[in-house]
DNA sequence: CCAAAAGTGTTATTGATACACCCATGC
DNA sequence: GCATGGGTGTATCAATAACACTTTTGG
């Protein structure tokens, strides 16, 4: 290589987490308002810089643990974006994250009246700061393609579940309708869950057997 | 964030990049002997800093044409590594990239009779410098992946071929026989194949028809 | 005429899809 | 007793897998 030092980027590393949740039926990413400049005021996905002596995996893990009290959350690695105008103020490239939190989990910290943080509708997103929205519609694409293929789905399920709400999950994240018992013979058929013996009742009508996941919840595959 | 400007990273960002292509039936991927220290004489993957004004995949591209002089080959993101100790002589993160090339398409450079470039087979590799064992084992696995579910082999075809080739590319690639004529029923399914009308003889036996990937050979999915 | 790879269809198996009624409960 | 979601089985269709012989060439 024969460019002279001062050519190398010197990029500060950030990392952004797309972090997913469902709630009343509606696919919602965490965004954080921003207090500074630049795009003062406008909405973001939760990130920070990279510390001296973490990894990446760490990092993530860390503005997780800023902004939910979750533990054992899905979280993996999704792209990084470099683009050299992705920030107006200097060169960062970012290491994107996606995660899944059930709402369940969470719906706690909620209360303490935030005004800077929220959940929106991945269908209605306003106006995002940087190329966040790019990376959100990245981090969508992804888990709609996992979805389809593996039990990521299951990363957004709470403890406990009736069969009737894990098949609504599979809906509003694949986006189309399944068939009842299709649906119901094919996951029984994975062997992955277990009846937890309870059952849910909270309206008129026959209750639900509750599930849960056997402990080796394996996601499969990239 | 309460932490000091003092405790963020300022890691150097490079880009490393997994190369392949199939020689003598043999997945083979290229290294390169480092000059320097640290790891000097040991094997690496190909890879350099990212530069000023650069994005990643440039960055990429650049290396790539540095050490080949094929264009429109296969080239995507892989995974980022960023563990604080892969570098010993400071924090550097790499953005690893995976790239696939015909043999056909590059043995010429390798007539100058360069010794700091070889291809290794991916089954008998010898040491590899910092964690690039690491980034090329994580490569050949998401190319198996993809390899059973998309058309992502054709990146390491010649410009014309016959069915027998691409059938033992692929076989090559997942590492397991498949049987004559579903594979080729299936390939000529997709349409995405055209005869060239060309024949091509090397043995005593019947000539085989050469094919062609139609101008649309798209690979899918991510 | 022999060796070597090219080329070609049918059947069986498996997995995916389509589809409709009874059950248990609260009100 | 009725409204509501829970729970169940079978038949069809589509995709995949298994399998063996004839053809064309060079030597």
């Amino acid at each position: 290589m024969n460019t002279k030092y001062k050519d190398y980027a010197q990029p500060a590393v950030a990392v952004d987490l797309a972090i997913f949740t469902v709630d009343n039926n509606i696919l919602k990413a965490m965004l954080i308002q921003r207090a500074e400049e630049p795009f003062r005021r406008q909405w973001a996905l939760p990130g920070g810089f990279l510390l001296r002596n973490e990894s990446l995996d760490s990092a993530a893990q860390r503005i997780l643990n800023q902004k939910t009290n979750v533990k054992d959350m899905y979280l993996e690695q999704l792209y990084t974006f470099g683009d050299p105008q992705r920030d107006p103020r200097a060169r960062v490239i970012t290491v994107a994250y996606f995660a899944l939190i059930p709402w369940k989990h969470l719906s706690q910290p909620e209360s303490k009246k935030v005004t800077d943080l929220t959940w929106a509708s991945v269908h209605a997103l306003p106006k995002l700061a940087f190329d966040h929205k790019e990376i959100l519609n990245y981090a969508v694409k992804r888990l709609r393609a996992k979805a389809s293929y593996s039990n990521i789905v299951y990363g957004l399920m709470p403890k406990q579940f009736r069969l009737s709400e894990l098949q609504t999950m599979y809906e509003i994240i694949i986006n189309e309708k399944l068939d009842k018992r299709n649906f119901r013979k094919q996951m029984l058929a994975t062997e992955l869950l277990e009846e937890t013996g309870k059952k849910d009742i909270n309206g008129a009508h026959r209750p639900a057997r509750l599930y849960r996941f056997k402990k080796n919840k394996i996601v499969f595959l990239d």
